[in-house]
DNA sequence: GAATGACTTGTCTTAACGGTCAGCAATAAG
DNA sequence: CTTATTGCTGACCGTTAAGACAAGTCATTC
């Protein structure tokens, strides 16, 4: 149980401590937005006195900082997208729907925070937006407008393509409880996941005008 | 017991400081959340004094309500979707786009709110969902269904294709300052709105199988 | 095994929030 | 005009929130 590193036992418990309070802030942010997560109620989620979450986190804005800054950084790890494979447009875009698709299953409470974040005017991170989401964003649409001048796909609209598959897929983190509902499901499980990943990149498939393989 | 509504000058103001005071309220929930969003705040924006408020509105959770409300019988009006047409599947659909994609241009602060409180898993819609949306999406997967078996439309996954639409269209509304960084927009006008319709008519009516005619 | 620094908690302050209530002001009805 | 109803306000209250602070506990290092 106890781990050969220099790292102390103190140090380990303040990594495993902090990580959970990070899941429990990020579960309550999502559930009931950041003015209606008390930094009590997030400290007994995690278990602990909110005295020493102000400890942890000195306080709730960094908080939520923090949690929005943990799932950007998942969210660009996985999705480097365009870069660089000698894949075919096709392909990359499969992959691309399907990362995204995976981070809304792994990941619906980050997702929801996000969700929150932009739909309230994205105060904390409109300058990440414009700093480092725009460049992306217009490196991403000039390989599209590439591939469409080529003539590898179909002729589409870049940016909406992308805002696109981006709703379709973040939907079913965000808005899970209406499609449980209206599936008559009590959670969204792995087999509606991959009847979703299905339909959207069949949708979008189609929409660049691939011929489909898998139909 | 029975009110009768006479149009006397006290009425007349009372429904035009209502209507204020809702307005004032959408836009606060959209920005803040519902617990983000204080009862003088709200009167602040409507330029009224809380008490006043609260006389017009007794708590906060009933105005929020109302807001919701106000949204939802907007959107059954528009939204009665598939009722009977002699319409081709394509034009209905088309139609049923052009609705949603409406509704998101010109009530953003409503479809805002509605977002918060799905992502927030519904506490106060579920029940709504549950009796009126339901029965509702039903009814429409079997038109879609009913329309892929004669073979007038592509085989795709119906309840997906709700999915899709929705998300396609309301992130329009709920993102929109998402959008308006990547496009390099201050605000979305009449053209954003009229391109993105454009662009996600096209990706439905491929993604349906319906031979589009502007290509 | 004591000093040191990391961790944890109990108590308190200050401010904001939702909501009440008594009474005043404006309007409508008789 | 008089009265009843409706609309509006100032003062106030109980609760809860974020965070400050001091004091205590525990692990690590010497």
């Amino acid at each position: 149980m106890e781990k050969k590193t220099k790292r102390t036992k103190q140090s380990i418990n303040r990594e495993e401590l902090e990580s959970r309070i990070l899941r429990s802030a990020e579960a309550l942010f999502a559930e009931k937005g950041y003015s209606g997560s008390s930094m009590e109620a997030i400290a007994m989620s995690a278990n602990i006195s909110k005295q020493n979450l102000i400890y942890y986190f000195p306080n709730k804005e960094l908080l939520y900082q923090r949690v929005l800054k943990e799932m950007l950084d998942i969210w660009i790890e996985k999705l480097s997208f365009l870069e660089a494979h000698g894949d075919t447009p096709e392909a990359v875009i499969r992959r691309y729907v399907h990362e995204k698709m995976q981070l809304s299953r792994l990941y619906p409470n980050g997702s929801k925070v996000f969700a929150h974040e932009i739909i309230s005017g994205a105060p904390v991170l409109k300058e990440y937006l414009i700093s480092h989401l725009k460049p992306q964003f217009d490196r991403d649409v000039e390989i599209v407008k590439s591939w469409i001048n080529k003539g590898l796909i179909q002729n589409v609209d870049p940016e909406h393509l992308f805002f696109t598959i981006w709703a379709a897929t973040q939907t079913y983190a965000d808005f899970s409880v209406q499609m449980e509902v209206l599936l008559g499901r009590t959670k969204l499980d792995e087999n509606d996941f991959s009847r979703a990943e299905e339909a959207v990149t069949s949708f979008v498939m189609r929409a660049i005008g691939a011929k489909k393989n898998n139909e």
